[in-house]
DNA sequence: TAGTGGTCTAGACCACAAT
DNA sequence: TTGTGGTCTAGACCACTAC
């Protein structure tokens, strides 16, 4: 019944480690395949001969990796670790579409954005980011990105309410130009965006956005800092969150001489 | 004694999860500052009338959201969640020094670079992203990036051995041109790297990562696939893991004219 | 020496999913 | 109905740190 190994009387490690290496080697050999189910806690006991706590912490310790992922009142199961989808980071002009559809269109996935937005006035952090007094106004986005119906990435952005105002851009998902994507916007009120700066850090989500992207537990978020520059100044910043299984960020640039900065 | 407000009986949430809030809110707030030392088991047992199991799975809660760390036989305390370091990513030739140095001395740190290197038969996954057959002979080279005494960084890279085999620059870390990074060094051999791509993912340590880079448990790393080309083809490609909590990563582009690719 | 967190036992009750 | 993981109690011994 059981393929797992005995322990190893010698190892100077804690029970329940050595019996979360022994389910860890099984499922990183191939005997368990992701999907299938992990032996439970009843079983880790009486295969052990220990009791429910060191059953439980082996498990929990498999869990906070991210390897197994617990199903309350049904079991525990080897979670899939491919990243499924890709993060092409590149920032064009005449675009057409906003950078998310046309990714999720490329996975063949069917997405949708909500967004809301209202004016604000800037707070300390986001002032110094936009290079703005604080207390400024400004036009805050809220924006869930859906892929089949299931969020797949937050992101909050800021723009300067001064260069917005009464034009048809000011609510950046209304008008002619939703979905377009900030450099087309922009560009229809004549202001050239010529620069992108992404600070990407990664941490584990909050319990907000655990709820909200709905990650399992034990799966770290990228936390990406987007700012849209003219030659002058920040036009546009954004929070973006996005679940780190299911994505990686990919950036390419080309060599160039000496100061001169990267291209592709 | 205990600024911890009490529990509310009418929360549904299961009291671990209650507690956990109440400490969380006393950091976020500001009452508990990074570094303080958190309430420990026997207090959160005490001043909430709870079994040790019940105070230790609060302390578990927040410890692997990053937010505290625990002390083996000292306590526990706030974490910093300051990221201390900036790693600007940008390639240019003739820089003289490898880009790790350069920051760490900018950070005002010590840095030192172990670097152990070996021909080894390139495998699939290898040769693929290298562009030759599988079984080819590839140096292969493991970094480990310490600043101030700490390791910090680890890596290891994979370039084809036909192009550097008994040139001076045959074992990158070795010759007049170890630390100087990868360009120069190629550069010096004629081998001109003109593109960059970094393809980044995040994930929760492994257990050996977790030792060498003694990251706190419950902080994600950065796992970045890195591969330098000529305009021919890949030429160097490495796995660089990189602690999630002290590093920032950025990137920066010059946005382009339609097809035009990116820039800064 | 007193206090800390690490490890572990041996029980218990619960709600819910699968059958 | 059975089995699952979630929650919780009430103990215990240990090694190590701080004092």
């Amino acid at each position: 019944m059981e393929r797992l190994p005995d322990l190893d009387p010698a190892d100077p490690r804690p029970i329940h480690q050595q019996i979360a290496a022994r389910v860890r080697e099984a499922i990183e050999s191939g005997v368990l395949q992701p999907g299938d189910r992990v032996p439970g806690e009843n079983l880790l006991m009486t295969r052990y001969a220990v009791s429910r706590w060191t059953a439980r912490e082996a498990l929990a310790l498999l869990a906070n990796s991210g390897l197994i992922t617990k199903v309350p009142k049904v079991g525990t199961f080897v979670r899939d670790q491919r990243r499924l989808q890709r993060k092409p980071r590149r920032y064009r002009r005449q675009r057409g579409t906003a950078e998310f559809a046309t990714e999720a269109r490329a996975a063949g996935l069917h997405p949708d954005i909500e967004a809301d937005s209202r004016v604000v006035e800037a707070a300390e952090d986001i002032a110094a980011r936009l290079e703005i007094p604080a207390g400024t106004e400004v036009m805050r986005t809220e924006y869930r990105f859906l892929a089949d119906g299931r969020p797949i990435q937050l992101a909050t952005s800021f723009e300067p309410f001064d260069l917005t105002r009464d034009t048809p851009i000011e609510r950046p998902e209304e008008g002619p130009l939703a979905g377009t994507g900030v450099i087309t916007r922009m560009d229809s009120i004549g202001v050239e965006i010529t620069r992108v700066a992404e600070e990407v850090s990664t941490r584990l989500p909050s319990p907000g956005e655990t709820e909200a992207l709905r990650v399992p537990s034990g799966v770290p978020v990228f936390c990406i800092h987007r700012t849209f520059s003219t030659d002058q100044r920040p036009v546009e910043i954004a929070d973006i969150v996005i679940p780190g299984d299911r994505y990686a960020l990919t950036y390419e640039f080309r060599v160039t001489e000496d100061d001169d900065p990267v291209t592709l």
